[in-house]
DNA sequence: ATGCTCAACGACTCGGCAGC
DNA sequence: GCTGCCGAGTCGTTGAGCAT
């Protein structure tokens, strides 16, 4: 029973996971799609950093020839190359690919590349599994190393790739762990080595960590939506310390266990409906709030590979806002949306200066996000820095509201995102069927435009963007009608 | 993946008190 | 005056939740 070094990796989180992942694939949940640029720039970033060992030959992935790969390693190794890509090795069941295997002046390295922006444990026992199968598969290795994103570069002028990497050296780390790959190695092919033995496994923490499992939904098919694991600002810890004593729904968590103010109204409003609102708590957070109002809403996008000058790794560039300006019955709507392909801030922050001009509130869902990238706006162009923080001086959040509890209702089953609260608080508004629906969604389609060259699907993806932008913003107007309301 | 915020939590300090 | 214990208060850290 063959294992590839994925498939390891995920054994050591949760042996069911693997064992499901072998015989039934098909249960596997979709992937967010939120997440779908990241997992794409991991490729983007794999191509640059073979850049720090040029003119390698690269093994090219092809799952039915992993036996002719391993060879043509072999061969290549023979012949005199000093760097291979996706260097291949099978030994003892296992299959690894390694991103970079160079001959240094002491002898075969490997280096295992990411996109991440800091070293973990997954990456070491990463590294240990392949250190196993290629020193076994006959290969003296001499070092093994890291490399990763240096998030404290910052781009100018060319890309500087050996800025933007660090290399950290591992060969201590994946020498010391060769004892327990053994055993995990022996105990994971344990448990793949019958189809019709599905091991039982409780659901616990290694559901979430190191990652969020792909077969979360078809374990926690019995726990239902409202239970112990739904609880607002509940620690994961707590939760299954709760669980494992049997207490997981509502109702026995009623009568069990000590809750926090906006937990326990989370319980009280699950099982009798009741919907909790703080009149005087609202009144006096809308007495800091004056007209004329502005509601803003930024889209961004980021990249671990910095794009333009003064951007560091996963620096969020704003390409995109919407701005409701109310002023008595007057809703005055102004939107920005930059041409792709160039660095947008500029045009980004004269435009929003402009349309926020009236504005003596500016009303923010999640404040920290755009007093964020505000701040690093003034970072990258000081020229404009009084009017900007004149902006962020004007800065109110609308989520503060939910989270202080003073407005809590059952449909938003212990989660305040705007996403929950707009259809809690405001019939006939939902983001259910919008093309775009969510921030991440709106980065992928802004990114995508680089690979769509026909106008009129251009002008599309634009629509979408500014529609679902608006969206948000109109919400917030929605919602912070709602809350004037209530206090009536 | 980053970064911000706030609540929760654990570690620690300190005062009060009993017991010797 | 020393010790140990308890609870209350303080402080720094952790981690959940939000945005993209």
């Amino acid at each position: 029973m063959r294992l590839s070094k994925s498939q390891f990796i995920r054994g050591l989180q949760c042996p069911k996971s693997l064992w499901l992942y072998k015989y039934k694939p098909e249960l596997r949940q979709e992937p967010d799609e939120s997440l779908q640029a990241i997992f794409e720039s991991g490729k983007e970033v794999g191509e640059l950093a073979q850049k720090l060992f040029p003119n390698g030959v690269t093994i090219s992935y092809d799952p039915t020839k992993l036996y002719e790969n391993a060879k043509k390693t072999t061969a290549l190794i023979k012949s005199g190359i000093e760097t291979i890509y996706e260097a291949t090795f099978l030994y003892d069941d296992v299959l690894v690919m390694v991103d970079i295997l160079h001959k240094g002046v002491n002898g075969w390295e490997l280096y295992e590349v990411k996109s991440s922006t800091k070293e973990n444990e997954v990456y070491l026992n990463d590294i240990a599994i392949q250190y196993f199968v290629v020193n076994g598969s006959g290969l003296q290795l001499a070092n093994a190393f890291l490399i990763y994103i240096n998030n404290q570069y910052v781009r100018h002028g060319d890309l500087d790739i050996q800025s933007l990497f660090t290399i950290s050296p591992q060969t201590p780390i994946a020498i010391q762990k060769q004892e327990s790959i053994v055993i995990e190695l022996q105990r994971l092919k344990e448990v793949v080595k019958n189809d019709s033995s599905e091991p039982g496994r409780d659901i616990g923490l290694y559901c979430y960590n190191p990652y969020e499992c792909d077969f979360k939904t078809y374990c926690w098919k019995d726990i239902p939506s409202e239970s112990v694991f739904s609880l607002y600002f509940m620690g994961k810890q707590k939760m299954f310390d709760f669980y494992k004593r049997g207490i997981i729904s509502f109702k026995q968590i009623k009568s069990e266990v000590e809750l926090t103010a906006i937990q326990e109204m989370q319980v009280e409003s699950a099982l009798s409906g009741k919907v909790f609102i703080n009149k005087e708590g609202i009144s006096e957070f809308l007495s800091s709030i004056t007209e004329p109002i502005g509601y803003l809403d930024f889209e961004t996008f980021y990249s671990p590979i910095p794009h333009f000058n003064n951007q560091k790794p996963y620096q969020q560039i704003p390409f995109q806002y919407s701005l409701h300006v109310q002023k008595e019955d007057d809703l005055h709507h102004y939107e920005f949306l930059a041409q792709h392909g160039k660095d947008p801030r500029k045009e980004f922050i004269e435009n929003l200066i402009n349309n926020a001009n009236d504005a003596k509130t500016v009303l923010v869902y999640n404040i920290s996000f755009e007093r964020r990238i505000l701040n690093e706006l003034i970072q990258s162009h000081p020229e404009y820095e009084q009017e900007i923080n004149l902006i962020i001086g004007k800065l109110v959040d609308l989520l503060v509201v939910f989270k202080r509890g003073y407005y809590y209702s059952r449909k938003m089953n212990g989660s305040f995102s705007i996403k929950k609260v707009l259809p809690a608080l405001v019939h006939g508004f939902a983001y259910d069927d919008l093309e775009i629906s969510d921030g991440g969604m709106a980065m992928n389609a802004y990114k995508g435009l680089e690979n769509i060259s026909n106008i009129s699907d251009i002008v599309k993806v634009g629509n979408n963007l500014l529609e679902y932008c608006k969206l948000d913003t109109l919400a917030m107007v929605k919602i912070h009608e709602t809350l004037k309301q209530s206090t009536t």
